[in-house]
DNA sequence: CGTGCCAGGTGCCGT
DNA sequence: ACGGCACTTGGCACG
């Protein structure tokens, strides 16, 4: 085996870097690479085919590889955002040489499907132990915006008092479930961005349900903005819309989580 | 500069390839990446910052980053399909030395974002020229659907004659337009997997809009399944389900592709 | 494991 | 640019 393999004392935790290896050297560093579980990334000339939920053909051209441990396999153009083709994690992933070409197939079952990379050629190929226990942190999430609309009623309506949250009893979600100043129910739909048809839809199927019971019920759909359409349907279905101000949510999140972290 | 450069000609496509490079060689393998716009990969440890749309922190570790020619950037942890930060397409990148850090920035307005890798440590970085003027083809999508029921209206209902396909005056998007052995119109929704609420509640839209003009219109939601609460939604409203085999879409769609193919 | 729903959704194609 | 809509959507939480 000509190819160079790097301990990982002090080079690093870099297994294989080949470049421009012959196929037969690469297919070896993707068998170790498989059967080590590392994080294998091939730049090449292939071809691509898929077969699943849907069928694809990708001819040949140069394109990035990455197949994760976990089974992941990603294949990206020069452009874009998406990979151009992929398989999801935990395929079953495995390579041979056949017919002059590298090939490496990622199969899934259930849903079953299929994905073959054809490689003429690799131009370089990296293999790499990725030691990373950190877990992104989000903020600004619907949650955290539920959070401050409990916290702060009055940004939707004056006179707006909380009942529940995350009333699940009835055919579906409420976010938040309040009575307004006459006593009347109110159920509220938040929208961390855009309120779209769904949204619309979903509060009327709750409102809907509640009527039976209580005829006077309200429905508020609070978000930043609302599409065009959605407010049409909004307002055909009589439900209502309030304008709610991101950034000015998150400064009262900010004030909401200092507080809490002061009683702590 | 210590780092190897490699021309084009002979070695392939790759343009760096460095193994566990300073800082210093690193910033300037990126530098040199962004203003050849290649398609650069480092696998190395470091620590990501967004704010824009939403905001996150993701601590120290190990990652790969992937920057396209086309201003997109990816940060992949070594499990799961989706990148774990990014920024899309035409964001402008820039890269410094800073505190001892090699630091990426990556920044798009409209909508306002930024997203700042900081390195300690580059493991392995490789930059590339691809050359790929393949465009995917798909199979099997919602058009070819749409061509089968076209082609194939029994499926669906006895006596249904197509009137016009893509009807796109309304404010939607009409998959199929009919009229049954009656002479009605009927509007078809078609999905190739399972039908949602949402589809209930745009073909709802279309129905409604088209009442008013022609009273007596119908809607069907053709797809192999339905979920159990748009079956409700879809009954409250008055429209109808017909179930479809995909499969079976599928291999009638084969079918006529090869008598075509005998007449030509 | 299916079902429903959110996402910094992304991408495509309209006006 | 905004808007609607499909997507091999992926991901998560929940029955």
């Amino acid at each position: 085996m000509r190819f160079t393999r790097l301990t990982h004392s002090l080079e690093g935790y870099i297994y294989h870097n080949l470049l421009n290896p012959s196929l037969e050297e690469a297919h070896d560093a993707v068998k170790e690479s498989l059967t080590r579980t590392l994080l294998l990334t091939l730049i090449g000339l292939c071809q691509v085919s898929y077969q699943g939920r849907a069928s694809s053909e990708l001819d040949w051209g140069d394109r990035l590889i990455v197949i994760k441990p976990d089974g992941s396999v990603l294949i990206h153009q020069s452009q874009g955002y998406e990979p151009v083709n992929w398989q999801p994690p935990g395929s079953i992933i495995n390579t041979q040489l056949s017919e002059g070409y590298l090939v490496i197939k990622a199969i899934r079952r259930k849903p079953a499907e299929e994905l073959i990379i054809r490689f003429t050629k690799v131009y370089a190929l990296t293999s790499a132990k990725l030691f990373d226990t950190s877990k992104i942190e989000m903020h600004l999430t619907e949650e955290e915006l539920r959070q401050v609309i409990l916290e702060n009623p009055h940004l939707v309506e004056e006179g707006l008092r909380p009942v529940a949250k995350e009333w699940g009893d009835f055919s579906g979600f409420i976010d938040i479930f309040c009575r307004d100043k006459n006593g009347n129910l109110v159920v509220l739909e938040l929208k961390n961005e855009v309120a779209d048809q769904q949204a619309v839809s979903q509060l009327y199927r709750y409102v809907s349900s509640i009527k039976k019971v209580s005829p006077l019920v309200r429905g508020i759909i609070v978000a930043p903005r609302i599409t065009k359409e959605a407010r049409r349907l909004l307002m055909t279905l009589g439900l209502e819309f309030k304008q709610e101000n991101l950034s000015k949510c998150s400064s009262l999140l900010q004030k909401s989580k200092d507080s809490q972290s002061k009683l702590l």
